[in-house]
DNA sequence: CCCGGTGGCTTACAAAGTAAGCTAGGTGTA
DNA sequence: TACACCTAGCTTACTTTGTAAGCCACCGGG
């Protein structure tokens, strides 16, 4: 007899989904066999029926993960193309901020691939050279997954939050053996109205702007 | 009577330099409580007597990683001061793999804030607004950071590893199946004398025009 | 009607963090 | 000198977690 009636049937992407949603709700230190048997009203051991180990859940959640990121489309030209795929990984990071660990430990998945794929060839397309093509997404990569997991890391969702935090830290220490962090916090971060995302697009145009005139110098650079 | 003969007695700091050469030499997940324990000819538990507890000794490897790391120095301009150290927080993080993990889950240490401090400093001097500081560092900090996470995950160490591995790679999946990859891994990457180390370079040479460039604007860009 | 396979269950063990309390050897003091 | 005390390291034991091994009930086909 089902422990619970109606139950669908347990299956690889349903303990995948499960594990997504509690890793989403309680952190991915929470994500235990056990308590993910719980979320699915089954024992810990009945998982391995359908995932080999717990590293086959980390990386089904990379893929999982890889899956949300859009594509870029090659109707809109190479840079807003690159400018909508950087925002959008950075939304799916955020949204998902155990997303960095599992990337990172994850090897060269088919998501993984394609994915790069499909950004090389937007770019070969739109006249990038191999080499320019893989200095650009060397850089991309490093920008917005740098700023993932940096972004991941900061206990706050809001900006109000932010500022409050700066306030509660800013307290712990005397403007005088931090001056410039002090400077930066009262008149920048704790200002009404500032939004740490914003800094995320400035870098982005910026790194863009760079590779624009790269492309236009028509070589690798360097 | 010492277990060991002329064993000079424990202390934090003994125990966090262990902690720092156990996860240098057999990576992170190595380092336990029991292991660090024998590495220092001591049981687990005498080390509780010189740290709290386990998260005590990865925030301390954090300091001591974050000490490693160049402060900027005035004598040179802002470009090259920031170049240098970009360059050196690379190094540092490419010598410890363990590092972007110590730091993602370490709060804001004096050392870190020491750090930060010190980097605003340099950019102020040299005629960055406090809020172009700001993003300056941002963009640098992700860029690097993103990067070193990335270079961490990587399983080789050397250029003609990349090339074998890629090799390897590439022989899992069609070149249909992935053709701008399979282009780049061949005509790029396994090429001799291909560094991927450059590719850190040329992007870091990018964002420094970048910035210079919203400097000469003298506004904060936008 | 039996039979094998499948999906979930129970039991059990090893690794790891760490709480609690023990003890020996050195130290300061009467 | 003797004694009380402090400290660093030790022993034991408990909890959490991943997972190996094997059990059993059910289900569909011969």
């Amino acid at each position: 007899m089902p422990t619970r009636a109606g139950r669908s049937p347990l299956s690889r992407d349903r303990v995948l989904r499960a594990a997504a949603a509690l890793a989403d709700r309680d952190g991915l230190a929470a994500l235990t066999m056990r308590k993910l048997g719980q979320e699915l009203g089954v024992e810990a051991m009945s998982l391995y029926k359908h995932v080999a180990n717990k590293d086959e859940v980390l990386d089904g959640l990379a893929e999982l993960l890889l899956a949300e990121f859009d594509p870029p489309t090659d109707d809109v030209g190479w840079r807003e193309a690159m400018r909508r795929h950087a925002v959008s990984a950075r939304a799916t990071l955020a949204r998902h901020p155990w997303g960095p660990v599992v990337l990172s430990r994850s090897g060269p998945s088919p998501a993984m691939l394609r994915n790069l794929d499909s950004v090389i060839g937007s770019l070969r397309r739109s006249g990038f050279s191999v080499e320019l093509a893989a200095h650009a997404i060397s850089l991309l990569d490093s920008y917005v997954y740098g700023w993932a997991v940096q972004e991941a890391s900061l206990p706050f969702d809001t900006p109000d939050e932010l500022a409050e935090l700066t306030g509660a830290i800013m307290e712990g220490f005397s403007a005088e053996e931090y001056p410039h962090l002090a400077e930066m916090g009262t008149e920048l971060i704790m200002r009404p109205g500032y939004d740490h995302g914003r800094q995320f697009e400035w870098g982005l145009e910026l790194v863009l702007d760079g590779l624009e005139r790269a492309l236009g110098e028509g070589g690798s650079g360097g």
